[in-house]
DNA sequence: CGTTGACTTGAGTCTATTCAAATCCTGTGG
DNA sequence: CCACAGGATTTGAATAGACTCAAGTCAACG
């Protein structure tokens, strides 16, 4: 399965790149000097195309991976089939570590929603360095709070937001670091994606995106989305959450 | 307003008795030998009526608490007043130690749902532990993946589940503990809360409700339910969850 | 015994879903 | 570079599930 879904590399990043982003996350940052090098060391680079699966809910969990780039899915799969769509993120990000603490067990799947480039690390190497230095569980403790923070406003969203509303949300979310005025951006990964990741069936999804543009001024052509003022959207999301727009970061 | 709030506790505890529960808790369990009395002698007994607010979300956070008896319901409340609640917490679960790593507010706001006992401690202590001792930071990391792998459970429930499925799950949840036949147990807490823990208005679980009693044989008076067969209810709900029934335990 | 709050029931509405069909887009081979 | 297959997305129509609002019932408590 690996060799049908590696892709090739466009630009060939040199090791040092790939490494810099590694060194800014909070559980690697936090590693003493004589520590981080036996993770890069223990690194693999994997290079993988959509699609690929990484691993699936119950598997034992011998790796944990950072990304580099592209989109990778976390999602849980029901008896019958059905697919809940956890997050999915992007560079910077870690995933597949908490299993260290769920029983050795990954509590979700991972697939790769677009192409991506990872590195991969023994859990085992994890789990000795958290036990064994101080800082590395702090590092730790930062990182699982940061998801915990990001599902508890998930759980807030499914409970009180239209399907609308957790679009507008989105949307906003993926403008954050640009300025309030005439964004233009483009979906990071497919709409049917961005469906499953807000609970809702694509056609769904589909149409919650045609009553925003009829009643905002935000566009939408293929995956170019243009938001002329983010206010606008906000007006239409942010007094059905918790959080004042603009709201925190939650990565 | 924490005086009316107060009512009068039925049997006192033994002081023994509380801390007993108390150092069961893996962050407890984790402290050496000199930290863990700094913590009990530091503790205050809280003992509060329902509907008494603990704190809201977005406040400093000066206490996290353990619950000795009694319900606590954890929420957030939307700019335009709805609200969604995250949990709902019994006896040996702690609550509010999480904003250590929130940038020290809480992200959520606490009040009690049913009469409960608790234990009140600084977080300046909790923070200081963490820091300080390494085994205190791995009981804090047990702690947090619980609640965290809690939330991955809700948010495929509320992605993939309908009422009556979520309801289902939840009466079997209460029954983990007993046979898998007969179970008589009573609602812990009341329906509305129920209702709002599982995403949903209270019309809504009281028809659910019915349905379950018209398609299965339990029967519910009040708060009384008979579950005359689990399995029954596993057949119902079990099939739209990425967990085979029994499940293990979240908490 | 009446009041209050919790819960249930009824009727109507709206949101999101399902299933089916049409359309658009993209990567591929010629 | 273009045509085409296959997948992704959109649209339509009908349905089902959950919600709102209003009214009724029940039970605990003073």
């Amino acid at each position: 399965m690996a060799d049908i879904l590696k892709f090739d590399e466009q630009r060939n990043s040199a090791p040092d790149e790939k490494f810099e982003l590694l060194h800014k996350h909070s559980l690697f940052a936090a590693m003493p000097d004589d520590m981080y090098p036996r993770f890069t060391s223990a690194a693999k680079t994997l290079t993988l195309k959509k699609g690929a699966q990484l691993f699936l809910q119950d598997d034992p969990a011998e790796w944990f991976y950072f990304i580099v780039s592209g989109w990778i899915k976390l999602f849980r799969e029901t008896v019958d089939g059905d697919e809940a769509v956890l997050d999915v993120l992007t560079k910077g990000h870690i995933f597949g570590e908490s299993a260290i603490f769920d029983g050795g067990v990954h509590v979700a799947g991972a697939a790769v929603a677009e192409n991506a480039i990872l590195l991969s690390f023994p859990t085992s190497l994890l789990k000795g360095a958290i036990t064994k230095n101080h800082d590395v569980a702090l590092g730790m403790l930062a990182s699982i709070s940061r998801t915990r923070r990001q599902q508890s406003q998930d759980i807030e969203k499914l409970s009180l937001q239209n399907t609308s509303q957790r679009i507008a949300c989105f949307l906003l979310r993926m403008c954050r670091a640009n300025d309030a005025q005439n964004v233009s951006l483009s979906l990071p990964y497919d709409k049917s994606l961005i469906a499953a990741r807000l609970s809702m069936k694509s056609e769904t999804f589909s149409r919650a995106l045609n009553k925003l543009q009829r009643e905002t001024s935000i566009s939408i052509k293929g995956s170019t989305v243009i938001i002329p003022d983010t206010n606008e959207l906000a007006v239409f999301t942010c007094s059905h959450c918790s959080q004042e727009f603009p709201c925190g970061d939650l990565h």
